[in-house]
DNA sequence: CAGGATCCCGCTAGATACTG
DNA sequence: CAGTATCTAGCGGGATCCTG
């Protein structure tokens, strides 16, 4: 259509739009669609191995560097840095260096962190939850499908 | 902070941690953690263009190929049938065939994938709605770091 | 301790062509 | 219309070595 002006009030709110391919928010999307994100957020944000004072796991919590590597079971140091980065780059974390004898460094979510921490949190908590359901599926589908 | 008893009722649910590299639900993290997943669950969770009735996004929709094709602006057929038959393999879909002359193939959300859906359409949203303060992040941390 | 820099392999995503 | 099949380029990501 000619008139671009019914489509502009109705993004007002909508901005962005994931959907088309060229818009930011896409690019966005698939960064922070990665499990290394969801992971570390998930540790940054608290959520403790065995599964306690969690829930809405609010509390941020500061975590050293090879803290987060030993947390996160299986991560190079390549992947580690290059999410680290990404994310304090995108205002997401705060890094924070400690000049002691060996260097300490520390990240912590920031406020917006926090804000993406709870909608990942929901994403691997349903991996956790559902986890049965999908396996059991998986072989249903296996099964059928010769 | 009180017993372990406490804790272990509550760990009873939490069977699988994604921290783990072993864990199956590290993999299904994975898999879940990935744009095309989000953008096909979103299209078929009802949510649509111009951001009108969703929210909660209750109502499931069911969507041909071409049209998800269409609504996916940019996806190749080989990553939607992928994404498609995996999503369909974990239960979260389910696909119908349907023999009129040009074959009619629709997608609809199960039970199950409308839970993830609700997870995930979380990431969209958060995707496109700070996707401003993003964008500020990264012009600052790379005008600072030189 | 917390990375930076390289090398390099593998697999994935994209393009293209073909089919029921 | 709704895929399958094939080929290939590109880069994600691990391994390794080095440094402040």
């Amino acid at each position: 259509m000619a008139t671009s002006a019914a489509q502009k009030r109705a993004h007002a709110k909508t901005e962005y739009d994931a959907f088309l391919a060229g818009c930011p928010s896409r690019q966005l999307l698939e960064r922070i669609s990665d499990k290394w994100v969801a992971l570390v957020l998930a540790a940054l944000g608290g959520d403790d191995a065995g599964g306690a004072a969690r829930h809405g796991g609010s509390q941020r919590r500061s975590m050293r560097y090879s803290e987060l590597s030993r947390r996160l079971a299986g991560v190079s140091q390549k992947m580690l840095t290059q999410t680290l980065r990404s994310l304090e780059r995108d205002g997401l974390i705060i890094r924070t260096v400690t000049p002691t004898v060996p260097v300490t460094v520390t990240y912590e979510l920031t406020d917006l962190g926090m804000s993406l921490q709870h909608v990942m949190y929901g994403v691997k908590d349903w991996a956790e939850a559902h986890m049965g359901a999908v396996l059991a599926n998986r072989t249903h589908y296996d099964t059928v499908h010769s």
